[in-house]
DNA sequence: ATGTGC
């Protein structure tokens, strides 16, 4: 085992040097423990260290996690959890475990995990937040303001099938995926008017966020057509009840909202108390420093740049198209905002509400929850529950990593499984096949007090990443 | 999720 499959179970970092030293006398005891029953180990001594503290093995890692343990630090405060009832689709002790470390910084005050929880960088995906005047760059994610556009087109729903051909040109055209991709040339939008000089790194960064506008970029990004349903008609949407053609695309603020997330944890890991170093990403900053203020107007414009990106990338498809939005639906999922919460029956009061793959949910706000290439994304209507803080999940959530999907699928197969059941995947990689994420239907069954759904979107022709065009790992 | 550095 490695220092990474060790953070995986949820090992602090700060004993992970000890773990590893155990890890190596178990391998090497007589014997020799390996795979699966040494995980097992790490857990067992992760679940209850003081069992262990005498161990021949585990006793040094154990009484370093005591250690750690016994800190002087606040109490950690509680969360509430949304959690799909099959174990296939339940949430995994290591998400569990960045949740619990989140609940431990000092400006924490309500927090929540969504069904479609799973392993992130600080926060876990599916983590919602609320802090007393304090930002946390990696509760709200690497991708600032990734987030959903669903726009409904004039066109009928069977164009779809009979002018098939018309929807890929435009998707294949008006498309562009990949690491570091760009438009030729340069897109336009009013966000280039903004001030971009609030922070160094947006101002440096302008040329390339201009350069990347429009773009999709990699990973579970997508452009897609497909099918929306509604049952009934619906006034927020001003739409009837019936069959539409629709668009939808899920994407972020590409390289820039990296950058100013990677600048600025940076920046809050290095302020992190000795106490508190074990956080590593989760680490804050105030809204009363400077740093918090800078990131938090950096934050802002790539909430509006990520918003610009999805329209340039409707505008540029639904040209090449020639249909027009006749409604639309739009949200941040990896965002902070300052909101008012009731949190405990302790009053109303202003926090910063980080949701890192978690879609607001006030009561009468409209979203968009997809599920996969495969599976239906949702129309939903949020409820306002006050214990999610006005929150509800951002998707399926992945059910294994990017490797393990890649050792277990193959693409083409894949694809051709797809077609076979009406949907046309231009490209994409195995590690985003639906198998490698929750049942959608599990996960919006397990939030039914929280979003109301109202109306369905089933893909029909899709657009990823290829294969040629991401990196690596 | 990203793009740079290994």
């Amino acid at each position: 085992m490695n220092r990474k499959q060790l953070e995986k179970l949820g090992v602090p970092a700060a004993v992970v040097a000890v773990a590893l030293r155990g890890v190596g006398r178990a391998v090497n005891a007589g014997g020799g423990v390996r795979g699966g029953a040494l995980r097992e180990q790490v857990a067992a001594v992760l679940a209850t260290p003081h069992d262990y503290s005498q161990d021949q093995l585990w006793g040094e890692f154990a009484q370093s996690l005591v250690a750690l343990n016994d800190l002087p630090q606040r109490e950690p405060i509680a969360y509430r959890v949304w959690e799909a009832t099959s174990p296939a689709d339940a949430i995994d002790r290591a998400a569990h475990r960045q949740m619990a470390d989140a609940c431990r910084v000092p400006a924490a005050v309500g927090a929540a995990l969504m069904p479609d929880a799973h392993v992130g960088y600080g926060l876990p995906i599916g983590g919602v937040l609320a802090c007393a005047n304090t930002v946390i760059p990696y509760a709200v994610g690497v991708d600032i303001a990734c987030r959903m556009k669903l726009s409904v087109l004039d066109l009928p729903a069977e164009t779809l099938t009979t002018r098939r051909s018309h929807f890929k040109e435009a998707l294949l055209g008006g498309t562009r995926f990949g690491v570091g991709v760009e438009h030729h040339p340069k897109q336009q939008h009013a966000v280039l008017d903004a001030d971009w000089s609030v922070t160094r790194i947006t101002r440096e960064k302008r040329d390339t966020a201009w350069k990347q506008l429009g773009t999709s970029g990699s990973g579970n990004h997508f452009v897609e057509f497909g099918e929306l349903i509604l049952a009934r008609r619906d006034e927020s949407l001003g739409l009837d009840a019936g069959r539409y053609t629709a668009l939808l695309s899920h994407s972020g603020s590409r390289g820039v909202g990296a950058a100013v997330c990677a600048t600025y944890s940076q920046i809050a890991q290095r302020l992190l108390p000795a106490g508190y170093a074990d956080l590593g990403r989760l680490a804050w900053l105030s809204l009363d420093s400077e740093e918090g203020q800078a990131y938090w107007a950096a934050m802002n414009l790539m909430g509006d740049y990520a918003a610009a990106n999805h329209a340039v990338i409707h505008r540029l498809v639904t040209k090449r198209l020639g249909a027009h939005v006749v409604a639309g639906v739009e949200n941040h999922h990896n965002f902070a905002w300052k909101e008012t919460h009731d949190l405990e029956g302790a009053g109303s009061r202003e926090v910063v509400v980080h949701r890192k793959g978690a879609t607001p949910a006030a009561a009468g706000v409209l979203g968009v929850i997809p599920g996969s290439m495969g599976s239906p994304a949702f129309v939903v209507r949020g409820k306002g529950v006050a214990a999610s803080l006005a929150s509800a999940a951002h998707g399926a959530g992945r059910r294994m990593s990017r490797r393990a999907a890649r050792d277990r699928f193959r693409f083409a197969a894949e694809q051709r499984r797809l077609a076979d059941a009406g949907i046309e995947v231009l490209s994409a990689g195995a590690d985003e096949t639906p198998g490698v994420y929750k049942d959608i239907h599990a996960v919006m069954a397990a939030q039914t007090d929280l979003v109301e759904v109202l109306a369905r979107f089933d893909p029909k022709i899709v657009r990823m990443c290829g294969d040629g065009s991401r990196a690596e790992d």
